[in-house]
DNA sequence: CATATTTATCGTAATATTGCGATAAATTAA
DNA sequence: TTAATTTATCGCAATATTACGATAAATATG
């Protein structure tokens, strides 16, 4: 039915996976590895950088917006969007915690 | 239309959405967290553990297989799924570096 | 072999995501 | 104000994901 069943589970598994799921498309990978490249940017420049229509990049970056990923400043006629970087880290920090669940304390079962 | 275009993106880029995409549904996060939380399980487990029916765990449980996440030994009537420690590391690596940008070279532009 | 147990697969319905053309909204400049 | 520039939103089509009942497949047990 594409939808979770966000009730049958714990908040913090529900919050792992709405930071995966944003970064479950190259679309979005790559607008923020492009915005940690460089300092800031405008849409225009992403939809140069990545191959997709306007429409559709803006749809990206309103949903990293969405999440506090990113954030962006009225420049003009452009929008300069950037990392948000408090929200970034307290991201890393939930999902690195995720992904280094001990290991050695649970030995190949199989 | 619900495909994203690979072709436009870095290998890297696809297998970072790729990894991400597959924690991109709390059934799966709590999934692999059960399965670091004890030593392998069988589905039987995992469908009272979380309220889904048995196809659908099965179905999440076929997705993190593919990704070599976890892997699974018949035993007995039952099967006997474990996270594949191998294919866990070299995946954290990734989604790590991925995390880890860094963001002091990248000051708050907006 | 027949039955029970466990997991996988099929088929289908409901919902979500992705992509983009058309167009609106906002801002700047002339 | 008008025109140009840039980004957001709308609307739609195509595809993907999720969930599960029904059922098949595999294995163990009597």
């Amino acid at each position: 039915m594409g939808l979770a069943k966000a009730e049958l589970f714990t908040e913090e598994q529900n919050t792992i996976s709405t930071f995966a799921k944003v970064f479950g498309h190259p679309a979005r990978v790559a607008i923020l590895q492009h915005l940690f490249k460089i300092n800031g940017c405008v849409c225009g420049d992403l939809v140069n950088e990545i191959g997709l229509a306007q429409p559709t990049i803006s749809q990206h970056l309103k949903e990293l917006k969405h999440l506090g990923l990113i954030k962006g400043n009225v420049e003009g006629t452009s929008i300069c969007y950037c990392i948000n970087p408090e929200k970034w880290t307290e991201m890393k920090a939930i999902m690195v915690a995720f992904l280094n669940q001990d290991l050695t304390t649970n030995p190949d079962c199989c």
